[in-house]
DNA sequence: ATTTATAATGACTTTAAAGTCAGTGATTTT
DNA sequence: AAAATCACTGACTTTAAAGTCATTATAAAT
């Protein structure tokens, strides 16, 4: 089962490929990007990409594939373990602000993306929909119960969603979750929270 | 002034590429609409395109700024003889539903259009927090205080993007807003005003 | 009636990108 | 050491679309 000098090398391309294309991806977007953009940064020819992907489409959706694996997992790690709602969302917002811009340019483009990538990012929003049920549940006591859970969660993505997509607009130059995550959970939390629970939420 | 029968010809074949664009727009995306396509549609030669638009991204931009002209003006007129805030949430959507195709696209394609779209899209936002905070404004003892406004305004747009941009999930093969109008209304409602309105709503 | 102007045409040119493939030289196999 | 393999190259081909322009037919001006 020893790896040649040779599979090892070609492997370490693809991830190169991979990386500069992700990085890339981030920097210009996704749609932006050509396929001789990514085998420049990469360092390689333009024939090259073609030996690792067979086309542009497999390569984009490799990437999206890859990236939201690793986004689906560590969300999942931060949020499955937290104790309250204002817990959650904070952690929620920490995961996302470690792929924020890729995650960014997922909200933005996924819907012209292939469709391995969308069903990718389809993934991820599923996993965050079942930890957000999960919490949910946990403390039914302290979350509102006369607006359905479907409804809290897609307020919650749509907020955020529309900070991330307007990010240029309400935080230029910088990371729009980190200036604002304070306003969105304490936000956010308000209007979602039973009127008992607010003087604990304050004493926090 | 008056106009040569060559003139109105002109001005009536150019009335119709700006329909006819914003009619494929709508249907198949603006980003997925070749000049060639909306040559055909209207029923003219592809050379036609270029005697009324410069270039493609002349006719996108005029269309947008066209439409979203019109989306502007109808939501003024709907919104802001509004006397509660049940009532003008409800004929917001009743506004975005008379556009809904076209405003979807908006809503999915806005971060690819020509600067001259996109601020014609950021024109009709504008319009309508105006209508928002002035719909609050009129309220204020209903509205809960302690989430700042532009938070209020953002969690509502946030949601119903959020609806439109997954429309095909949530409301395959119909109108979202058709569908979830009253969700989207009723559940907001609840997260924004205070507790001492609810008796009040319910009782409408 | 003749000349001029112009909306419309569609074949042609250009452009920008994706995708191909014969060739090269380093690595592995025999 | 010779032969075989294969990762990589980059010039070439293809493709799909935008954009151009000489020509045509018809309305307007003289």
């Amino acid at each position: 089962m020893k790896k040649t000098m040779r599979q090892m090398q070609k492997e370490q391309t693809k991830e190169r490929l991979l990386e500069t294309a992700c990085q890339l991806f981030s920097k210009q977007g996704i749609l932006n990007t050509r396929v001789a953009d990514v085998a420049q940064a990469a360092g390689v020819s333009h024939g090259t990409i073609f030996l690792h992907f067979e086309t542009q489409e497999r390569l984009v959706t490799e990437v999206v594939e890859r990236y939201c694996g690793g986004m689906a997992a560590r969300l999942h790690e931060l949020t499955c373990s937290c104790g309250d709602v204002r817990e959650f969302l904070s952690a929620h917002l920490e995961g996302i602000m470690e792929f924020e811009p890729f995650y960014t340019r997922l909200v933005i483009e996924n819907r012209f993306l292939p469709l391995g990538a969308r069903d990718a990012w389809i993934t991820v929003q599923s996993a965050i929909s079942y930890h957000f049920s999960q919490m949910v549940e946990r403390e039914i006591s302290l979350v509102r119960t006369d607006v359905p859970l479907s409804v809290l969660f897609n307020t919650w993505m749509g907020l955020i969603h529309y900070y991330l997509e307007n990010g240029d607009l309400f935080a230029p130059g910088e990371s729009v979750i980190h200036r604002y995550k304070n306003v969105l959970c304490g936000n956010y939390l308000k209007m979602i929270t039973t009127e008992r629970m607010k003087h604990d939420a304050k004493s926090i």
